[in-house]
DNA sequence: CTTTGATATGAAAGCGTTTTCAACTTGCGT
DNA sequence: ACGCAAGTTGAAAACGCTTTCATATCAAAG
């Protein structure tokens, strides 16, 4: 009793016309006349009538389908932006093939080649370690291929962000502001193309700007999670940080978590400030003050700009910066 | 200059082989005489031939792709579940299409719809108001369908879960034994059925088996956010209850917060317990108590249980239950 | 009534695979 | 040398749609 499925040809039977005009209606072409657009809107009505996506895909070489390659889904940052990538993709009748990578270089490549196989229409890329075999699967494909929240430092994609060297670096003046000597730049994986050639850019910059010397003992690399920045309080303050920039929210709510823990003041003693502003930093106590990203902006927006290159439109710039700000919250003075 | 796809047919001509022998090898089938094997992977190799899945699809019958039916991405709860599903997709080399319902009923059907023209070969379903309507697509999937994490009253599909009532009943009867008389019941949309006719049946239950009457003026029903949950504070206190079961974590933490902020002690004046054992409850001070799910196996065991009723293998039980616990952190006594 | 330029329609060729079925080889036992 | 089963291979028919191209149809113009 496998269940029967109708296709085109049992309608165009039905409606007494060929299969390229029940296609035609489906497909809403204006050329076809009213009255036989009716006839055959109601035998697909009557026999419940479903066009096989496949087929279709198939035949126009077209899936209306793009691939989402995420670190992810687990962390907020990745989660908002994933988000406005689905809304404007299902805005624009398109549906998501979503991967968790890991941002493992090997998980990356594979899972590349068989959204390519899959036939996706485009794809958006989310991670910071663009490998040089990667960048070659990249050239490979004939889907456009668009970053969001994410750098390659040879910039060989089009991508949507924000400038994170400025960013950062405001951020690390409003540190030094309140009179911080030295400043902890707490960050991840260093091999990332954001920490190593954006965030710590910027936090050099304002160290330089205000006269400071760069110590590389206020380097502390780490992964992204709770717990190692919890685990970072004693060399944190075994260094003589007063304050610290981190790079994710998870992690700095566990360096926050972790000086209140070990009885020190925060911001009296000690002021953090955190880098993508996601729901974390109000849950939080204290509040977290950071930078503000238009988190679910840069996945909408890297949507819309991939809608067109799979479009075929001229786009005119290929790079987009979306603003940033920074919100005083209370982990800072 | 579009780039030139190569096909089976091309590989097929240059190793001097027939189509089907190529499909043979690609697919793995063990009736090709290893020499024969050998040329036509060379030649694959040679022309970098990738197989198109479209075809495949259209040709098999199966895409090797299930859709996912997700509340919000955004939502920890939801994104962990959705973590596990798309590993063990991918252990089973499946891709997962991904779409946000935000729990509307419309919506659900649309993209169950758009699931089902794009042939999945299997759907996975999270959210707890299966509309009737709803239950009628379900019916007329001719692609497996299971729930995870999420319950239908009418228990119509196959589905993972813990057992809501006896986990609520439980960590409410650890409330009403720190000696709290008044507990409130804070939950999301009751006409979602997992509030509704699972936890808060729970509560009822806890509080009969300690002889306590229920009090409807004692039962908050707001949406899953955490302004909604900081803004009950008055509320709260009006009603004189000294503790609270949560059914959400970014809720819980809402109501935490709010709490905190008017000075109110918890645990000490008042008790919050939460329901879904997030990061959050760690990073949020005071620590959250929570029931403990097993989240990611939640997703995990689904998409494990979806692989089977894809492949027809029987399976000895539809619905399967997984332990909870309850976690005692810093927000009980 | 014929011509003409839209406007509607249909036939059929793909799209790139899988799969069925028949046919062809081999190796062996006798 | 013969017969046969097992092992290999290829031809061709799907799979369900889109799209091209030719053919009809039709209303308005001459």
């Amino acid at each position: 009793m496998e269940k029967q499925t109708v296709t085109i040809y049992d309608v165009a039977r039905e409606a007494a016309v060929s299969m390229a005009t029940v296609s035609r209606v489906v497909n809403g072409n204006p050329n076809v006349k009213p009255a036989t657009r009716k006839k055959v809107l109601e035998v697909i009505d009557r026999l419940d009538y479903r066009p096989n996506a496949v087929a279709r895909g198939l035949a126009s070489k077209k899936t209306t389908t793009v691939g989402v390659i995420i670190p992810d889904v687990t962390n907020a940052y990745f989660a908002s932006l994933a988000r406005g990538i689905d809304d404007i993709a299902m805005m624009y009748k398109y549906n998501i093939i979503l991967t968790n990578s890991d941002e493992n270089g090997g998980k990356e490549v594979q899972v590349l080649n068989t959204l390519m196989a899959k036939q996706v229409d485009g794809i958006i890329f989310m991670g910071n370690r663009v490998t040089p075999e990667l960048r070659e699967e990249f050239k490979r494909s004939k889907a456009p291929i668009v970053l969001a929240g994410s750098v390659d430092a040879e910039k060989s994609q089009p991508s949507v962000n924000i400038d994170y060297v400025a960013a950062v670096a405001e951020a690390v003046k409003n540190l030094i502001d309140h009179g911080n000597q030295k400043i902890a730049f707490v960050s991840g994986p260093m091999d990332e193309a954001i920490n190593h050639d954006y965030r710590l850019k910027g936090y050099k910059k304002a160290l330089k700007d205000a006269g400071l010397t760069y110590d590389e003992k206020l380097v502390f690399e780490t992964d992204y999670t709770y717990k190692a920045g919890q685990a970072l309080e004693p060399a944190l303050t075994a260094a003589g940080a007063t304050a610290a920039f981190v790079g994710d929210d998870e992690l700095a709510a566990g360096v926050m978590n972790g000086l209140t823990d070990a009885k020190i003041d925060v911001p009296g003693d000690f002021e953090v400030i955190t880098s993508n502003d996601t729901k974390l930093t109000e849950l939080v106590r204290p509040k977290m003050s950071s930078i503000t990203q238009p988190l679910y902006d840069i996945g909408a927006v890297a949507m819309r700009l991939l809608t067109k290159l799979m479009n075929n439109e001229t786009v005119e710039e290929n790079t987009v910066i979306l603003p940033y700000g920074l919100m005083k919250r209370s982990s800072t003075k």
